[in-house]
DNA sequence: CTTGACCTTGGAGCGTACTCCACCGTTTAC
DNA sequence: GTAAACGGTGGAGTACGCTCCAAGGTCAAG
């Protein structure tokens, strides 16, 4: 499929996929006019681009994944190992996820006020009081 | 605090502390001498900033909620209203870190994992053509 | 009074991820 | 053949989120 069919299909401009084809996101094929020609799962795999992207990974860490699948394409368990690998960055972002949620949720319906940065009006009793989200450790 | 005192203890540097302030995620109050001066609930609030940060969420975001929780911090329900918000977007997030996880959790131990999920759409059997990604290009 | 750690401001610069544009070639419909 | 729709390239521009100066003020210790 030519470039304007997968924008329109994935929902992304064709500058974003010629984009994303220069820093090695896509591949580069060409039909003999020199017109991108893109396989249909290509489809998905922007998907999961834009799926990634949004959650915070890099098109760097994309990219590294997606190359790392195409170096081991000849061992599935090195690709296994690779994908148990995303898949403990998922499970961290999403324990974090869940962390900050605990913490958000267990103000809700809580009378005390926790600003983060206290200037409209007096500080009242605040020492103490309301600590934000509980820290973050490690990194 | 002064704003040394905070950098070291959110582990964050100045200048970010200082660009922070100026997008309005921090408050800008001063001592006599116009040094900066935080109270040090803004520990709490930079982990979280740094946190939401790095699960993708913009500054612009986090400010809107840190500004909304000031803008409300003498209404309970507002306020329970406002993280009940935010809480929403953490699920949604949630749900879509679940999504990527599940699609590449059903790749691991697959016969052919670069093959793209049968969920996400009809696309071609062919088996030879391994659609995800392809070969590296360098400029 | 000097030193040095700490603070201030402005502004430049950088990496990431697009986004837009001008200008030009190709394909398709009439 | 001509026009519209599509494709290609290179390069500039933008928004975001920092990061790094340079030039200078403040303050406690020696």
């Amino acid at each position: 499929m030519r470039i304007g069919e997968l924008a329109a299909a994935a929902g992304i401009s064709r500058d974003t996929i010629r984009f994303y084809e220069r820093v090695g996101l896509l591949d580069g094929r060409r039909l003999p006019n020199g017109y991108r020609d893109f396989p249909p799962e290509t489809v998905d795999w922007l998907a999961y681009v834009r799926t990634a992207r949004r959650l915070g990974f890099t098109l760097a860490e994309i990219a590294v994944h997606g190359s790392g699948l195409r170096d081991a394409d000849d061992s599935a368990a090195a690709l296994s190992a690779l994908i148990e690998d995303k898949l403990r960055l998922i499970d961290e972002r999403m324990a974090d996820l869940a962390e900050l949620r605990t913490d958000l949720a267990a103000r809700v319906g809580a009378d005390c006020p926790l600003r983060p940065d206290p200037r409209s009006g007096g500080v009242s009793g605040s020492p103490g009081a309301a600590g934000w989200p509980s820290r973050h450790r490690r990194e």
